[in-house]
RNA sequence: GCCGACGUAGCUCAGGGGUAGAGCAACUGAUUCGUAAUCAGUAGGUCCGCGGUUCAAAUCCGCGCGUCGGCACCA
């Protein structure tokens, strides 16, 4: 006698110990129909397999987000079959469910190509219509070694060897096609459905690691029904529209060509941009007691040695010389040579190195807008996103220990301040603590973390831990944020360094007369202003906010009889400081609204007869379809007032002061 | 860096061993028009680069560069 309560309470009895599918069948036919998997006692569970004991069991149907998983791990598994199916010397690796879909690794020596995709798929749906059952089956781990070995799943069988001694091996079996799984799947490969689609090709290395075989994953995406499905891809269509490679053609940002593989040319407008953000963040560093400065791009190797950078990042280092200096170098390494700054901090030690310091002058907040360059590998080149050149919004603060938690509670304000004015208010936090390899002593570490969470907990923002993942040379704070889309972005980082100040020779006088090193705290809100400008741009859909956007108003003429006019509004304008330009050309006005609209500039100021005799402006916001007309002088004020930048009062630190 | 795909006019793309194509943009002319494309005409090319095969290469082959999608990387 088996006892099930339902999660509605009800409970019901059978004499033999029921399978889940015959439990849902009792309930009702509907619901077996929907049914994917079940919840036994809150595990998930095969619906084909039967119910022991008493216990509290739930249906898991197609429509709850838990189904999700299982339907797109038995895609997967599909999509393996019909691999096996078509090309019998495949292997097959391993197989998840991944957001929006799922995706599976095969090793294979010929690659696969786009027409093999079509054929994988094809097969997939056939094999959806034979609903062949799939069976779990519990094997002896030798056995399961052997059996996969003698048919040739290498890969397969290492798996199963590294798995650990007490797990019981699990093998789920579709037609002809046997894996090991540790499930749960659906009773037969005809609920999978047809609403997936075989996306695309890529290849990965085995177990993630570069120095293994590489393979050959075939990414997918699944759904409960087609209309999810259709979503989802419409969804990925409207992500493309907001690229910010096309948009920033589209808008006239910026290019990029293979000269200068990884590095940006800023069009007038795309610098335009660069430079109100710019001005904007210099704005808030200045009223939260920075200091800005600037360095050498260009340093002799010794320095990059003393930082360490030399032994540890040679290689994505930009080696700048003369020919002379690279012959000399070639000749007698020890010879001077000069890189390209990766990173500013090194210099920022140098500034500080200038003269004792007191610890009366501490923190000193040493910021910079400095142009970094680093090699990037060719495969990690994307837009203006990962570039080989760019700006940091960076700074050095150097304190004493126990200035760590003021520092970083009031950095954790300014970065909130500057992200809720940029339109950023989902903002999460990482604390990466102490990796095994580190440097100081743990008295030190614990001091710096606690501080972290005390910043974190001060600015009421909640933060995960990552737990040793920490540089050797102190804790982090990583703060990610999230877009309009729902796309997470690591920008804003506070490191905590005990170890820079020391190996380049920092020192400060204490109270007690002392000399102590200063701890350094390496910090940036937006990352880098390339990157950041990139997230900005997909954030928006490229209709930037009106203080953003590079090209504020255009004033359009309807005939030309307006042209004295609109040129007098757009000066008007002007001199109240907007970014304004006036087309006079012999167009319709149909055809000015459409381009300027496709172009993302936020407000259209319309002029026709009309308007200049009664000194009127007709006002068209961007993606609305309405207008509104108002006296000159109204408008002018109001866009002028509409156009000032975010003072962003509560997000400024009040202990700017130093 | 690795795997795959791609590279044709400013943009989006078609073509695929035998004279280089379209739409939009540009230019010229006409049109003075009320809120997302006015009409007509003209011009525009190292078919990414280098080598090879061929009577003939944008097309086939090799190498390189770049871009895209993943993987690895991201101090």
């Amino acid at each position: 006698m088996v006892q099930i309560t339902l999660p509605d309470g009800q409970i019901r009895a059978f004499d033999a110990a029921p399978t889940g599918l015959a439990l849902a069948e009792g309930i009702g036919k509907g619901l077996a129909k929907a049914a994917v998997a079940m919840r036994v006692d809150g595990v998930l569970m095969d619906l084909t397999r039967t119910i022991e004991r008493d216990a509290q069991v739930a249906i898991v149907t197609r429509e709850q987000p838990a189904a999700l998983e299982i339907l797109r791990h038995d895609a997967a598994h599909v999509l393996a079959e019909a691999a096996k199916e078509l090309y019998p010397d495949v292997q097959v690796t391993i197989g998840p469910a991944i957001e929006n879909g799922f995706y599976y690794d095969f090793a294979r020596d010929t690659p696969f190509t786009p027409d093999d995709l079509a054929r994988m798929e094809e097969r997939m749906r056939e094999i959806v219509d034979r609903d062949e059952a799939i069976v779990r089956e519990v094997w002896d781990r030798h056995e399961a070694i052997a059996y996969f070995k003698s048919i040739g799943e290498h890969y397969k069988a290492q798996i199963i060897e590294e798995l650990p001694a007490d797990d019981v091996i699990t093998i789920y079996r579709q037609g002809n096609f046997v894996d090991l799984c540790r499930g749960p799947h659906l009773p037969s490969t005809g609920r999978l459905g047809k609403a997936f689609k075989l996306m695309k090709l890529a290849g990965a290395y085995w177990r993630g690691d570069h120095r293994n075989a590489q393979l050959q994953r075939v990414y997918g995406t699944a759904w409960a029904s087609d209309k999810d499905l259709k979503a989802y891809l419409t969804q990925l269509e409207e992500a493309e529209k907001r690229d910010h490679r096309r948009l920033g053609r589209e808008m006239g940002l910026f290019h990029q060509q293979e000269e200068a593989a990884g590095m940006i040319f800023w069009h007038p407008k795309g610098w335009r941009l660069y430079r109100t953000l710019e001005s904007w963040l210099r704005g808030r560093l200045d009223a939260a007691g920075y200091v800005e400065v600037k360095t050498p791009q260009l340093v002799d190797r010794k320095l990059w040695e003393a930082s360490g950078h030399w032994e540890k990042f040679r290689e994505n280092m930009y080696i700048a010389e003369n020919e002379a200096g690279v012959k000399a170098y070639a000749e007698d390494p020890r010879e001077r040579i000069f890189a390209l700054k990766p990173m500013n901090c090194p210099c920022h030690v140098q500034i500080f190195n200038q003269g004792l310091k007191s610890y009366r002058e501490l923190p000193l907040r040493l910021a910079e807008f400095g142009s970094c360059h680093r090699f990037e590998p060719g495969g990690a080149l994307h837009g203006i996103m990962r570039v080989r050149n760019f700006v940091q919004d960076d700074a050095h603060i150097f304190c004493t220990e126990d200035q760590i938690i003021s520092e970083s509670t009031a950095f954790c304000a300014l970065l909130l301040g500057v992200y809720r004015d940029l339109g950023f208010a989902d903002v999460f936090v990482k604390l990466a603590d102490r990796p095994p390899q580190r440097h100081g002593s743990d008295a030190v570490w614990d001091k710096a973390e606690a501080a972290l969470k005390a910043a974190c907990e001060a600015s009421g923002l909640p933060y995960v831990l990552n737990p040793g993942e920490g540089a050797f040379y102190g804790p982090k704070l990583e703060f990610t944020l999230r877009d309009t889309i729902g796309r997470d972005w690591q920008c804003g980082t506070l490191q905590v360094d005990f170890v820079m100040p020391e190996r380049l020779g920092a020192w400060y006088v204490a109270e007690d007369g002392q000399k102590h090193h200063p701890v350094m705290l390496h910090r940036a809100i937006l990352g880098s202003f390339e990157r950041f400008i990139g997230i900005l741009i997909e954030h928006y859909a490229g209709r930037l906010p009106l203080w953003l956007a590079p090209t504020q108003a255009v004033v359009a003429t309807i005939t030309s009889d307006a042209d004295a006019y609109a040129g007098e509004v757009a000066a008007l304008l002007r001199a109240r400081g907007m970014r304004v330009d006036a087309d006079r050309r012999n167009e319709k006005i149909n055809y000015k609204v459409r381009e300027h609209s496709l172009a993302k500039v936020p407000v259209l100021v319309v002029v026709g007869k009309r308007e200049a005799e009664e000194r009127t402006v007709s006002l068209r916001r961007l993606g609305r379809p309405d207008q509104e007309t108002l006296p000159l002088a109204d408008a002018l004020a109001a866009l002028a007032a509409e156009a000032r930048v975010p003072e962003g009062g509560e997000g400024a630190p009040a202990a700017a002061a130093a």
